[in-house]
DNA sequence: GTGGGTACTTTCTATTAGTTAGTGCAACTC
DNA sequence: GAGTTGCACTAACTAATAGAAAGTACCCAC
């Protein structure tokens, strides 16, 4: 491919949303979300303790942009103290199902990844 | 991410070291670096002019903490000008392919995605 | 009436991303 | 033979973002 070909597709893919849905899915809290909300729905306090060390802001932040894309479903009872359960629509399901995947792999190769770190930390610090 | 500070970087190692892995597999710049080195082993600029829209520093970063991780090999020829190729590791390759899954799952629902963002943006805004 | 819980929003600061410029050397152009 | 370009970075700086803390408005238990 030409040069000139390769720099207009970079340019267009970074205009096109398509990197964008993808950054929401694999957001920090995004992945935490996701796979929590696979197993049940979740309150908002509920999920922020399953989740843990996330402020309410991103967990508020992270939600609304998930909603907005389709992938979770917010039901907000009008009721006091305030009642709003989170779940997955059939979207976020499937992304969720893939974002799990990835995780499961972590946890199996995680001692494979601790290795290659000790390997590597210790090639520069002899 | 702090790569160069070794006591902050240690202590979130130790706190929750599987998240970690799964946020440097997902992180924005990551999950391009997996996909493009799917097809084939990139050099540098050639990788940066690929991916579209990368500062040299965040890729640096990037492929500094994938290597680190044992996803990436580099391989660094002595010449002038210098060369450097980057190529995956067999971990590495096992994190890209579901990566690249994901992504293609973006490509396939990204029409559902933009009808439900426009159903979520005309619901509050009459 | 003090403390705790609900689901947020707002404000402010710490952290992180991104931009720009510089490195040393070779191979091009002119 | 001076100037430009490309290579793979690094360092210094600034813009953007994440996170911490407090505020909101209401209820319940003690």
């Amino acid at each position: 491919m030409a040069v000139s070909d390769e720099g207009r597709r970079s340019e267009a893919e970074a205009m096109c949303p398509h990197r964008l849905v993808l950054e929401h899915v694999t957001s920090r809290w995004g992945v935490l979300v996701l796979i929590r909300l696979l197993e049940r729905p979740y309150r908002f306090s509920e999920l922020r303790r399953a989740i843990g060390r996330v402020s309410e802001k991103m967990l508020t932040q992270t939600l609304q942009t998930l909603e907005r894309d389709g992938l979770v479903h917010r039901d907000a009872k009008p009721v006091i103290p305030p009642r709003v359960d989170y779940s997955l629509t059939g979207l976020g399901r499937e992304a969720a199902e893939q974002v799990r995947e990835l995780a499961r792999w972590t946890d199996r190769r995680m001692a494979d990844v601790l290795a290659a770190r000790q390997a590597y930390d210790e090639a520069r610090t002899p």
